[in-house]
DNA sequence: TTTGGTGCAAAATTTTTGCAGGCTA
DNA sequence: TAGCCTGCAAAAATTTTGCACCAAA
């Protein structure tokens, strides 16, 4: 389903930005490919598709909006290019439910894997160090199933 | 304590990898500055020290050379830098046993955090999944004790 | 009308690569 | 001596920024 375009537009006014057919679609983009780690340049071509003048520069500014608004994860597989994907929006409004990622050293292919375990290890972190955690990344390296199946 | 050099040396001449100063000594840094998370541009700094005339981009070969033989860990926290430590290397000789970082979006500190419990993770995974988990990285965001006190 | 947003191109920045010369084995 | 390694500079590649114009409020 298409993320709420009337939540995004209200977020936007309450902070005094601009409701632009820009960010309505690279909104958009990335509610259509969640689980889909897209670049920049991903994005790009997506929005270019119905919007044939956007440029670049416009979606580097847009995600990074989005992530500050806390729409979008941002993740670094590494490979030089940063990359953007939905939330899950699960739950409640902002605490967006996380998964973690699994990828592959072989054929490189990142696979989502949903847990919950990390949310005691959040609490344990708060009360060990004072430190309130927020949000976390986890990223798990190894060799996927169908590498080691060709492999071994 | 400086890492040990004999076994390195011996590490890369099983590998039909030649021994030079440039490698002891990048190898030596990153052993002297455990916890620092050093850029590529850190390094060359520090080795510049001992040896003036060693150039950024042996850097950049070195620090690949030392991950891919697992001696270093490395770690992005998306401030446009690549960064690399030294494993902790408790533990037997392949098995780095890993801390997390935990990142202060106020003022940009990064803590470790030793903890083992995504060792029992990693487990479920692969059972879960059949996808070997040989590594892994942690981050989490969020606000340090210090920020915390100073502004609520 | 005012202010923020966009597109383009240039700039900035980190990392990689080609090549000639040097050093390890 | 043979071949890997290094240093330098240029290239590559992603992301940021300046600026003039445009569009939303």
């Amino acid at each position: 389903m298409p993320v709420d375009q009337e939540l995004f537009k209200k977020m936007l006014k309450e902070k005094g930005l601009k409701v632009t057919n820009q960010r309505l679609l690279v909104l958009q983009v990335l509610g259509e490919n969640k689980d889909k780690h897209l670049t920049a340049e991903d994005i790009y071509e997506l929005v270019k598709e119905d919007y044939p003048e956007i440029g670049l520069a416009t979606i580097y500014r847009t995600v990074q909006l989005l992530y500050d608004m806390r729409l979008v994860d941002r993740i670094n597989l590494d490979d030089g290019y940063v990359r953007y994907e939905m939330g899950d929006m699960d739950g409640e409004n902002d605490k967006t439910h996380h998964h973690h990622h699994l990828i592959c050293e072989k054929c490189g292919k990142v696979i989502p894997f949903k847990d919950d375990r990390l949310d005691s290890l959040e609490v344990y972190i708060e009360e060990a160090t004072g430190f309130l955690v927020l949000d976390h990344e986890l990223k798990l390296y190894g060799i996927c199933k169908e590498c080691r199946e060709k492999k071994e």
